[in-house]
DNA sequence: AATGAATGAGCTTTCATTCAT
DNA sequence: AATGAATGAAAGCTCATTCAT
């Protein structure tokens, strides 16, 4: 204590900062090689810190797991209810419109990353998968059932079964990711998100709805 | 020490059905935990043998998860081929003949099990999702597209995008699948996979092809 | 039962063949990879016959590596003898006779590999160094001694220790064939055993010997 | 049960100390059992840390061997070298300088253990025994061999084959080392390496090199 | 706050040996 | 006499987690 000699710290305690970059770090790697195949090291490494700091962001490896999850799942809620009440008078354009912002999103790698790796850990890690649906699947599948079902009520649909139609309209999009992301069969023009939900909204249009005309078409 | 009580043979002969019964546990074992998971010792008590047997017929972990893929796959690829020469002329019917066959076949769990664990384990060992995209996948995928192009070229379907179009057709399947096993999303009345399909071609035939009449309906 | 299907054995039984063919197998295996590295599966395959059939023949892995040294070491004892009583006359000739012949033998690589194999394994099994050198060297060595000694009794050799002069007659072959066998270091004319031999005797005799006259060579 | 008994601490910290204490353990191990006998397990226990700690230090239960022979040899080179260009004029000197050197460090059984695990293990890790003979023995033979040949040409030497010789001269080295260590064969009162020189060089100067005088010796 | 040395349980894999056939 | 399916006890190695510093 007689002379300082401490070095001025150039940075303070980034204490704040810390869990997000762990954060990102593990999820390309959950991504890549799965969670098991991951180790804490890897993790560590990736995100700049040694293998103990891990420890004082996150209490075990499950837990960054379950915090990735959490972040990602966040600021989903809002979004998918805010485009529920804008139009129960037009579903087609609801439709649309929330097909055309899920595929937006989901053109983001990031944001595939997330529900990829819940995919792939559900059976092994349930409190994740249902963690995962109550945020996001009981936010959204609702929302599009009850477009659907006004629809019906209002004329605006044919009498469809609105369960099973959920399926068949959020269906194209996840075939087409499960394709790309799995088994690396990608349309040569890309992922082409929004090309592929206006191909399904055309078909969608003629058969969803009942035709006024032999005619129409949009 | 009168009479001896003849300790239960350690071991029986049954080299053929082996293997199977191998593939047998580890099948349930994989879907459960997943590939990484589960342990040889795992597999080993299922099947209910040692674990140096279990190397008796696989040399390695990772040819389990390989065999189990291939045995699943082999009765696959005629059946698929099968549909597809049946009818030009209708894609409608040909299209129903083949979601109703698949829909069939993914509503033994067993079935199912084998696809859950390629999506799961795809991306740490790409050979086996390569081996099931070129059995399964390269098989079927073009058949259904080559329905669509026909389908098109000779009036009997609207001129849609038929590459993408393929994934509204399979779409609901995937979904359905995905949000029943992954998630737990399942109807009241159970998969009734063949009712999704029944909706889905109702949703189908009224847009995917095009309208003679503007009351048709079935 | 009714008609006898079985077909003529081709062969008969080869009981009394069969424990010398482990052995041969056994033979090379062990020099190549070691003994520990020598699976029982490998030894059997090289013999032809299945794994357990090898235990028909040695108690285990072990009883074949002894059974190795005692099959090769039976013979010897007879040879090394023979030669001493030879010559105690004349020494040189005794010595030179000596280092021939075990130049002749060892120069059969067969024959080399049976030390190759005690000289190894010799920490680890210990009674398999005792035994070889209770049978091999314990007869080979004492002779060569005595042959030292009675000349220098006789003045034909010049006062020496016998003991260490044991090591100066036969090192020369021990690092020749330690050099060859382990770290691959040939004469270019290859091992070459007889000019070793010469070389060494030519050394030897001006200096192991009295010279009677200062300019005496051959 | 009153005061707890606090366990004592797990481990201490000593990155610097524990490769070679992991060596130091190793060594002796695989001197008694051999390499393959050897388990991590022990030469964890050896050295006083655990299983998992040894692969801090040495990716794999072969690097400790590497490693060992490394150490061992690095401090080889200088020294032999060192003598080589003492003499050119006196081979004799010369040759009793480098044996008795030799003798010196193969005094030390710690020094021994190395050649002894490296004449063992090689033909199962070549790239050891390449080592080893690139690092100790293409340093030390060529040495020997240019002090004979310089020898020669100045008429110090008679005219013998250079690279035969050198297997006379070191072979009693050889020898000794081989027959003590291996098969326990060693004299009443030692090892007695420089009585062994000493007795060898008596030999060598009487015939190795011509004589002036007929009387005369050391 | 941060480190990284250390642990120890658990993993896949090998293999000498046994034994029903 | 001979087989080879089966065992079970290691072996080498990995890794999530802890803790002295």
């Amino acid at each position: 204590m007689a002379h300082a000699d401490s070095p001025p710290p150039k940075f303070r305690r980034r204490a704040e900062e810390r869990p997000d970059e762990v954060l990102d770090a593990a999820i390309s790697l959950f991504v890549e090689q799965g969670y098991a195949r991951t180790s804490v090291a890897q993790i560590a490494a990736a995100a700049g810190i040694s293998k103990g700091a891990v420890y004082l962001y996150f209490p075990s490896k499950r837990a960054i797991l379950e915090g990735l999850v959490q972040r990602a799942v966040k600021p989903l809620g809002a979004k998918a209810l805010a485009s529920a009440p804008i139009a129960m008078e037009d579903p087609r354009a609801a439709l649309s419109a929330f097909l055309h912002m899920a595929a937006d999103s989901l053109s983001d790698p990031a944001v595939r990353a997330v529900p990829r790796i819940v995919i792939r850990e559900a059976p092994a890690v349930p409190e994740i998968a249902e963690f995962y649906r109550e945020t996001v699947l009981d936010a959204a599948m609702p929302a599009v059932t009850r477009i659907i079902e006004a629809g019906i009520a209002r004329g605006h649909i044919r009498p469809v079964d609105p369960e099973m139609t959920l399926r068949t309209i959020v269906g194209p999009i996840v075939a087409h990711l499960l394709m790309a992301e799995v088994f690396g069969i990608v349309p040569a023009r890309g992922l082409a998100m929004h090309e592929l939900i206006e191909n399904h909204l055309d078909i969608l249009t003629h058969g969803l709805f009942p035709q006024p005309e032999p005619k129409s078409d949009d």
